[in-house]
DNA sequence: CTGAAAGCGCTTACAG
DNA sequence: CTGAAAGCGCTTACAG
């Protein structure tokens, strides 16, 4: 199967690879009846050109990165499904590098760099200058995805964590909560960090204290840290970095008898599918991750014509509020 | 970056291309001084052969393929990193493949045989006859991953879910629970076919009715569905084909006032991050789909060596069952 | 509009 | 143990 070649198409059709080859990448420079007949052939056959030939010819492969930190959270694979429709759409093919060991994060970048791609998603919880430096001499385009660039090298395409963070916190004490109590991971990520920043303006605006609980992310633990603290605290609102640490608190509030929405509530960041399988329903910021995929492709896709000399620009994507049965 | 040819790691060395190709492909052949001064240099210099000239060259590519049939479900993204993890100590790559639309399952196989990989790790719902007969004359090893082969023609991995049905049902039946319901898709997934005939075995075995309840997959329109199954049946048992029904089945029951576990028993199949966030925790069959990935990339691996005539063979996974709070 | 030919960056028999 | 050379399957100026 596939072993045929361009030139077995090109001998069945009487014409030379040259021309095979021009109707499968400029068909325009091909009369119409050379085109048809090589077509047909080309299907009769289910011929594929060979995927390393030509990347090597045409130094492009029609084949981009991902750039993952993980993929054991449900709005990273809900990106990378959006991602991937939209390549498919453009031709493209993905190629898929889970960079969960920062020591070598260098590594894996070279590795990405050499497998030939034509440009590359990148995903990245923590943009830390080595990173940049690290990517900052790709030969090919980088979009960063779900985050927003700080500098103009890249493009990007993200929600405003920030700003959302502070929209909705600004909300809760408009709705006349005063104790409301931000939970983010323990470890400093950067996106959590921007979303920390919106709490926190918004609290101080209001002359309310900010308040921040740090969550190691396992659930076990979680729990009994969320149970100590709720023994000697007792928020009215509760913001959570990630949806399954707002989900995770409700749970344990519920079972120490606290009522939600009632007592408290809990709203989630970033609207998985998990928001919809907790009980009460989560309410939750609902960061549009398909779209962000799709839109980060699309651009992408601008940056590896050649003939465009497109600019790297950021798009802020629209974020909006699930008010659904946690919230009053 | 990275437009280091070997050509440049040869002069700088003073050897030729082919001794630098040899020290990366067969190091043994090289003598030790001259292989230690030329990795020196590729280290230095931070060289990583380009993938195409390389695939082209050698005919191999050191890439894997995976083909799902979609990313949205919890269990998919967690294998698939159990694969990545894998494929990475191995050194290989891995070219993702979404087969979401299966009337155009020939066009993405083809396109999966073009991408010139070394081997395929095919993950598929519904494995019809015609899907058998498409993927029969791959050039490559294919390897199914969660589920078994029917045939001996391709190697498999994963649990037997027949077997782990009607252990599950066996169970709750020998806990003297009699009314046991069994949910699964309203579409007739091959996997969830197989859960089926084994809870129907226990059923029949023990003189008890089986019951069915076909889902269609999408939370808002279960849930309907549920309530109102709810208002006429009153089950002790529900066993569900995913861990997403069960939650939803159960968060409906909770919210009709069922008490769960003293009135209604609740287990999934899976055992996914959801089943940690549910409330109560639901008790599932938990199935290693992370070591299934594991696995599946180490059989892939072997079948790959050429030089050694390995049969593909079904490898059966265990599983055990989580008890937690949703069953008594 | 089409063909002959060079070349993409590697690998690997083949000699030595 | 090492080098010169052919070749992997394509693409794309260059002629015509």
């Amino acid at each position: 199967m596939n072993q045929i070649k361009i030139y077995d198409i090109a001998g069945s059709a009487g014409v030379s690879l040259a021309t095979v080859s021009r109707v499968l990448n400029h068909p325009e420079k091909v009369k119409k009846v050379t085109r048809e007949k090589v077509l047909r052939i080309i299907k009769e056959k289910g011929y594929k050109p060979n995927a390393n030939a030509r990347g090597l010819a045409s130094r492009k492969s029609t084949t981009i990165a991902i750039v993952v930190p993980t993929l054991t959270r449900a709005s990273i694979s809900e990106m990378i499904q959006g991602i991937e429709n939209s390549a498919k759409k453009f031709g493209y093919t993905v190629r898929l590098f889970v960079n969960d060991d920062l020591e070598n994060e260098q590594e894996t970048w070279r590795e990405v760099v050499a497998s030939s791609v034509d440009g590359i998603l990148f995903m990245c919880d923590e943009m830390s200058d080595s990173t940049y430096e690290l990517i900052a001499y790709t030969p090919v385009p980088v979009i960063f995805v779900n985050a927003l660039s700080k500098n103009q090298t890249f493009g990007s395409v993200g929600i405003d964590n920030e700003k959302c963070a502070y929209d909705v916190t600004k909300q809760m004490i408009d709705k006349g909560n005063k104790k409301i109590v931000f939970i983010t991971t323990a470890h400093t990520y950067t996106v959590n960090e921007a979303k920390v920043k919106g709490y926190e303006k918004a609290m101080k605006q209001a002359g309310l204290e900010p308040e921040l609980l740090g969550s190691v992310g396992v659930i076990e633990n979680n729990e009994t840290q969320f149970e100590e603290y709720l023994q000697t605290h007792r928020p009215e609102v509760v913001l959570a970095a990630r949806d399954s640490m707002a989900i995770s608190f409700m749970n344990v509030a519920v079972k120490m008898g606290i009522k939600v929405p009632d007592e408290l509530q809990v709203i989630g960041f970033q609207n998985t599918r998990y928001a919809q399988l907790s009980n009460p329903k989560l309410t939750c910021v609902d960061v549009p991750i398909y779209e962000i995929g799709n839109q980060a492709m699309e651009k992408l896709t601008e940056l590896m014509k050649e003939d465009v000399e497109a600019k790297p620009t950021n798009t802020v994507v629209d974020y909006q509020i699930i008010w659904r049965d946690s919230t009053k």
